[in-house]
DNA sequence: CTGTTAGCGCTTTCAC
DNA sequence: GTGAAAGCGCTAACAG
């Protein structure tokens, strides 16, 4: 809230001794001669005036304002993520509205149409309804990852497709044989979804017989891992497959625990990659949670900033693929000698 | 941005037949007559009119706008808290302005200085730098943890000395006898230093000996653990501790792990509890790195944002403390029998 | 170059 | 009850 009593442009003018036109350029930057400009500034120090954002705001129809739409913060990923864009955007003289909509459609939509209507120059969005429909045209928006059939609308995302064959190379090139998948996927469509199709174009590849677990994600994951292993047990207790690509960390985090408790030995008798690059602690220092192929966080959060400031909203592509890394994360052998 | 020619309630006024007045008055639920009302909400929905946020912020000098300046979203508990902060504005009308300063004192004091010149209509703080100086009077501004020497800032912390006396109560109550403190703190005074103070009053309590490593902060905390653990080797190699209270979960941790390295078994030798209860992948169904006393991070947020909102500014109380509690984290042995 | 002035869209008296 | 009109503080166009 403005202080009540705040000086205005007006009592800058009057204390100066010059009219406001000359004090809004100083404000702005704009060119004044040096006499004029130094007692603007001398007043405006004296006063502690500064603007008020609602006039400039109303006058300019520009907030520096942006709002970001993601599910929560309490995800390491959508954490690290609105961290990024944060920067990036403060970077760029921007602010961030944050806007947890908790993959609640009403609440996704709400904040969409506050942001679209006004205080908001642009909308960086992760999020799970189909947003597509209630953006009006040209309005600077990109999402991550997400895909929305009757619309198109500038997506950022990892390189899905490619890091699904590099967690099956990187299993492979470790030994493994029998590489197995397993994902529990949102409903909603998006880039992420290429991760499997990664998988199988490295099976075929490399000649190998594709054996995946695919289900909607729900609360039985843990028993349903728990099925699949029991499946791929041989009389013998050893295991049909050797090398583990989860979709997500925190999935492949849960196997791994499975697997131990079962009493097999990663990464000994099983390897496992996960997905995302999630680190103990948020701490871009930390160790993994396990080995994994990790998103380019960064990366994917300043291209977004980038693209929602874009001048040019038919310069922005509609989709930008960044690259993903392997990363070691104790759940995978040391890299063979060659 | 606000869209070029969105329609304003001039237009509304016009399409539904009736004067600017009684649409400002639709708009903001003051009583008007059912079949101009009918008309004015007809119009509205017809010209899809929102209304301008700038305008509005210029009149009444309100935004609905609240700053969380935090130092980052990637900890775990800044991250918690964040979301919860976010959750707790929307239920009431608000918005998150998202801030991490990262630390950095000017970025703090910029965030602040805008903060309160206009554009918001409190802060919510959890800051490094003192920041108390820079705070007008009766800003509504509510800060966590930290304390600020030069002036009376309403504070929100957990009850950190009850949660240092709980920590070595549970360590007792499972069967330590020499329980030590470890900390890593940081060099801003702030309501978390009273841990120690609740472990230094539990020791003197129940006749114990108090034995600890306090240093600051640094990144050499791994092998000044190292150090510390041999100090406290017999001979044989057992350990004149049996219980650690760790100032931070990240550093019980990293304790852990070193434990483990040498040999020690958690939590038959030796077991940890450390203090925030920090979850791993975020989700607050998720299993903690070690047992911990788990600071109310949902209760903290709330409670920051009542007190931030709340209209009479004398009835904030400067000091308010919320209970912690003990939580079963794997590296504490479970309860004993009676 | 500087100074004057007309609004931006809204709320809010104040007549009616 | 409703409607007309005066600004909130700022920017930008235009005149000097």
């Amino acid at each position: 809230m403005t202080k009540k009593n705040a000086p205005t442009i007006k009592d800058v003018a009057r204390e100066a001794g010059v009219a406001v036109g000359t004090v809004s350029k100083v404000i702005n930057g704009r060119n004044v001669r040096q006499p004029y400009r130094q007692k603007v500034e001398d007043a405006i120090r004296k006063l502690n005036y500064e603007v008020n954002t609602y006039a400039r705001g109303l006058k300019i129809r520009k907030s520096n304002l942006i709002a970001l739409i993601i599910p929560n913060t309490l995800n390491p990923f959508f954490a690290a993520f609105t961290d990024h864009v944060e920067a990036a955007l403060y970077e760029k003289g921007y602010k961030t509205l944050l806007c947890c909509a908790d993959g609640d459609p009403d609440k996704e939509i709400a904040y969409l149409t506050m942001a679209m209507q006004n205080k908001v120059d642009g909308v960086i969005a992760l999020t799970y309804s189909d947003i597509g429909s209630h953006i009006a045209d040209g309005f600077p928006i990109v999402v991550l990852d997400r895909f929305f059939e009757n619309r198109v609308i500038p997506r950022v995302a990892s390189d899905n497709f490619s890091g699904g064959c590099l967690a099956v190379e990187k299993l492979l090139e470790f030994g493994c044989r029998h590489p197995v998948y397993i994902r529990f996927h949102s409903v909603f469509p998006g880039e992420s979804d290429k991760r499997k199709d990664g998988y199988l174009h490295a099976c075929e590849k490399y000649g190998l017989k594709p054996d995946f677990l695919d289900e909607v994600d729900n609360p039985d994951a843990s028993s349903m891992l728990l099925d699949f292993l029991n499946r791929h047990r041989r009389p013998d207790g050893s295991l049909t497959f050797d090398g583990v690509f989860a979709h997500t960390d925190y999935h492949g985090y849960m196997f791994l625990n499975l697997l131990r408790q079962e009493g097999y030995r990663v990464p000994e008798d099983v390897q496992i990659i996960g997905f995302d690059g999630i680190r103990k602690f948020g701490g871009e220092q930390e160790s993994l949670f396990i080995s994994s192929i990790c998103q380019p966080v960064r990366q994917l959060a300043s291209k977004c900033v980038e693209l929602v400031l874009a001048e040019d909203r038919s310069s922005v592509p509609s989709l930008t693929l960044l690259p993903t890394r392997y990363e070691y994360g104790g759940t995978t052998r040391k890299q063979r000698e060659i």
